[in-house]
RNA sequence: GCGGUCGUGGCGGAAUCAGGUAGACGCGCUAGCUUGAGGUGCUAGUGCCCGCAAGGGCGUGGGGGUUCAAAUCCCCCCGACCGCACCA
């Protein structure tokens, strides 16, 4: 008799044993092939939501699949722990973050537990570890040493709401907070920069070597921007006294005969120098209406270009033509890309076209466009006119080089390649972060913390008020402290790091995150590294991705890491993201899905394989629409079966048809998930496995069949498939079994559905041999009587024969 | 505006990579059996239209093209979503 299926007791039973027997723990001398499964780790918010589960399901079964393959797989998890949640929560309840956040950890934890996901706990790494921040300060310090950090005043995008300065990626296109959605300002102030942009050409080509999706890589090179050109210079007309006057930026220098005016950014130093004293009352009143425009409005496309510019009175020569163009301020013209002013060519670039028509200022070609061209602006290819020694030449590259010979001989410009990418702002004005290690002397600038003075952690002694400040600015023990080099007295940097300083190295730190000397050894890193599969959400495919990718590039160049290694993460993988009723699912929005309440009632196997039978693991899942009970029933089924269940039959050795027909069922559904979890297609590999359980209970089952059921199910359902094969197999465990192999040869299908068409329409199916011929496939189509009916009594024209599968006739 | 992804039953989706039975699998729904009832479970049916049926016609956002054959390839249009957005 058939036990009952209690999911409860079965998951705390083999969750334990897990853990108990360290199944998923690997060492780093393991002798099996290596295979590195990471799924992005996660902020510790409490109980896991239900973008975790989808996380940690693929990633889970994937470990599993891999280790039932042969492979050594690391597996190791951690927290991303430091973060202005817990910071608010401290402000909010006067209690210090750490106790705060390791609660949070310890839900998070359970709940991933709870799903059956497995983990080598033992290389568990938490930011806001002191040996986390030791090797974070470490890093940092050597990144300053090496020119890689650097301290500068700067522009910065400051948020009011979170009292502290944003990274360029963390503001929104709307200008504002990601986080707070506050309307951020600029402010001048001294920040810590990482010199990303060293990385930048390094970091577009490599994409080129990445099985990452392509989604991901545009993304990366359109964040990186790079943009080939030149740069030169243009004399003020009548100011001998500035120099070399205006630099400007273009792409396209083969079109600077059209230059017909020069446009400033507001911001720009030249700005004053150059207006001349009629228009100086206008022109501050524009600079002053421009500066105070939040970036919304000022990068709005809605208003009219009338207001959104205005003449200096002064005149920039064009090298190229030697003639006087009047010079503009526009607020369109960004001071924090290229060089803040640009050579205005309307005849070849539509804004400046449209600026040109707003403002009445000639309009020259220099390409010349195809006759049918009926546009404005051109930008493709034609033969140059009106430009002197560059006309006739059609190939915009070759004139492109002319023009930058020219100006390279002429000693006022050269080549040059700009990107949009900015070097990474991490100083953070937190408290809930990890410190910076340096100390400002009066005598002595900058010092570094020294190194046997690591880690620099914040004090638990202070007092969290909502004054908008960091603790430690006002922590007179931490923050007053002597210099280093003189001992004199100085004073500790009390801005932190921004978090995605942890998140950058943190699979690097998995490899071996024992040593008590560096941050990782080499050896385990070359060991394990790359990543050979990083799983997580799409909204990191710009941020995180790119400060992984810099880290590692870094860290290999400064020697932590082996010079080898280029890039961290082989493959990755992007989720969809999970909605409810169309909206996206978050706290803030109160729409979440508790996982532990279907788990609880349905259990952990049959939410896992909800989640993998939504639909395409890439897609963006609607719960609302998705249900577990269809996964819940099957579930069941499968127990039913393979308990041997009165209603299902057992075919015995003695039915040699019938047996030989479900063997020959078993290793083409063996093929089927082969296939299908190689290429990440898990709704169609459960389909194959609730497909495959229907044939066991309408034709009856076989001990092999049942056993390749559990097998093929155990990554996806890991408890119910272990409890089942213990059951069968006293002693064992499927989690240790090696993944089954087809046998192509019983794979193979004898017979298939031949179809019949007549001009292209189905009038026929016939079962055939599946090794028929492309003759006898005609014959029997033509004896076909629902064919003949069709054909009417005439012979086809045609026949286009495709044994075993289809025979069209055609009339 | 630029770049990308995608439009298939009442719903999630399969078949799209490699042109060859459209709608696998599941949800929902209908009926029967099981059950003291409800639920569970089992069995059958379920794209649309005509038809008692056999059968026939239509059908993958719209239009066109290539082909013996198009959900699949090509072009145009419509719509949805995502990313970037005066980047010179």
């Amino acid at each position: 008799m058939a036990e009952a299926y209690d999911h409860r007791a079965i998951e705390r039973k083999w969750q334990a044993r897990w853990a108990d027997e360290r199944t998923y723990e690997v060492d780093n001398d393991d002798p099996r092939p290596k295979y590195y499964v990471l799924s992005m780790y996660p902020y510790p918010s409490g109980a896991a939501h239900m973008g975790h589960v989808r996380n940690y399901t693929f990633g889970d079964l994937l470990v599993r699949y891999r280790t039932m393959n042969g492979y050594g797989v690391l597996s190791p998890i951690g927290f991303d722990s430091f973060g202005l949640p817990a910071e608010n929560a401290a402000i909010k309840t006067g209690q210090h973050p750490r106790p705060f956040t390791d609660a949070r950890i310890e839900e998070l934890k359970s709940s991933i537990k709870a799903i059956g996901a497995v983990y080598d706990w033992r290389r568990e790494v938490r930011s806001h570890d002191p040996e986390y921040i030791r090797w974070n300060q470490v890093i940092f310090l050597r990144y300053l040493q090496e020119g890689l950090a650097y301290r500068k005043n700067a522009p910065v995008n400051w948020c009011p709401g979170c009292q502290t300065v944003l990274a360029n990626e963390q503001v929104l296109p709307d200008g504002t907070c990601e986080r707070s959605g506050d309307v951020v300002e600029k402010r001048n102030l001294e920040q810590w920069f990482f010199k990303i942009t060293d990385y930048a050409d390094e970091l577009l080509d490599d994409l080129d070597s990445l099985e990452w999706p392509d989604r991901v890589k545009t993304m990366q090179r359109n964040w990186i921007g790079r943009s080939e050109g030149a740069e030169f210079t243009l004399q003020v007309a009548d100011r001998p006294d500035l120099g070399d006057g205006i630099t400007v930026f273009t792409t396209r220098p083969d079109t600077s005969f059209g230059m017909t005016f020069v446009v400033l950014a507001p911001e720009h130093p030249l700005v004053e120098v150059i207006t001349t004293d009629d228009r100086k009352k206008d022109v501050t009143a524009f600079v002053d209406r421009v500066t105070k425009e939040s970036e919304i409005d000022r990068l709005s496309t809605e208003r009219g270009l009338e207001k959104r510019g205005i003449f200096t009175g002064a005149y920039a020569v064009n090298p190229f033509t030697d003639r006087p163009v009047p010079i503009y301020l526009a607020d369109y013209v960004l001071m924090t890309y290229g060089t803040g002013a640009i050579m205005a060519v309307p005849a070849e670039d539509q804004r400046d076209w449209d600026f040109a028509t707003a403002y009445d200022l000639p309009i020259v070609r220099t390409v010349e466009p195809p006759d049918d061209f009926d546009g404005e602006a051109y930008t493709g290819d034609g033969p140059r006119i009106n430009s002197e020694w560059l006309n006739g030449i059609t190939d915009t590259q070759e004139a492109k080089a002319k023009a930058i010979d020219w100006l390279e001989q002429r000693g006022i410009g050269q080549r040059t390649v700009n990107y949009r990418l900015r070097d990474w702002l991490v100083s953070r004005q937190r408290f809930w972060g990890c410190p910076i290690p340096v100390v400002y002397c009066p005598d002595h600038g900058i010092v570094p913390v020294p190194e046997d003075q690591l880690p620099v952690l914040a004090p638990d002694d202070v007092e969290f008020l909502p004054t908008g400040e960091s603790p430690l600015k006002h922590h007179p023990g931490f923050r007053n402290t002597t210099c280093p080099v003189c001992g004199g007295p100085a004073e500790r940097e009390t801005d932190t790091m921004d978090t995605f300083v942890d998140s950058s190295w943190y699979f690097l730190r998995f490899c071996d995150p024992w040593t008590p000397t560096e941050p990782f050894t080499k050896r385990a890193v070359e060991k394990w590294m790359p990543v050979d599969q990083y799983i997580g959400g799409v909204e990191h495919a710009i941020l995180h991705l790119m400060y992984a990718r810099f880290y590692t590039k870094a860290l290999a160049d400064l020697g932590f890491a082996p010079k080898e290694l280029r890039e961290p993460f082989s493959r990755l993988f992007t989720q969809g993201m999970i909605r409810l009723g169309g909206a996206k699912m978050s706290k803030s929005k109160g729409n979440l899905v508790a996982p532990e309440d279907l788990v609880d009632e349905y259990g952990a196997d049959a939410l896992r394989l909800a989640h993998l039978f939504v639909g395409p693991p890439a897609d963006d899942v609607d719960w609302e629409t998705v249900g577990i009970e269809g996964t819940s029933r099957f579930v069941k089924r499968v127990w039913r079966v393979a308990q041997h269940d009165s209603e299902v039959a057992t075919i015995t050795e003695a039915d040699a048809d019938a047996h030989l027909r479900i063997t020959k069922a078993t290793h083409r559904l063996v093929q089927r998930l082969n296939d299908d979890f190689e290429r990440w297609s898990y709704n169609t590999a459960v389909a194959a496995l609730m497909e495959f359980t229907n044939l066991l209970y309408k034709e009856g089952r076989t001990d092999h069949a049942v056993d390749t059921l559990l097998l093929l199910l155990a990554p996806m359902a890991p408890h119910v498939t272990a409890e089942l094969w213990e059951h069968r197999h006293p002693g064992e465990h499927i989690h240790t079994q090696r993944w089954p192999v087809a046998d192509p040869e019983l794979a193979r299908a004898d017979s298939v559905t031949l179809v019949v068409q007549v001009n292209g329409k189905v009038r026929d199916r016939l079962e055939v041999d599946a090794g028929i011929d492309a003759v006898t496939a005609e014959r029997l189509a033509l004896q076909s009587q629902k064919v003949q009916d069709h054909l009417n009594g005439a012979a086809p024209k045609k026949v286009i024969a495709k044994p075993p599968r289809l025979v069209n006739l055609v009339v």
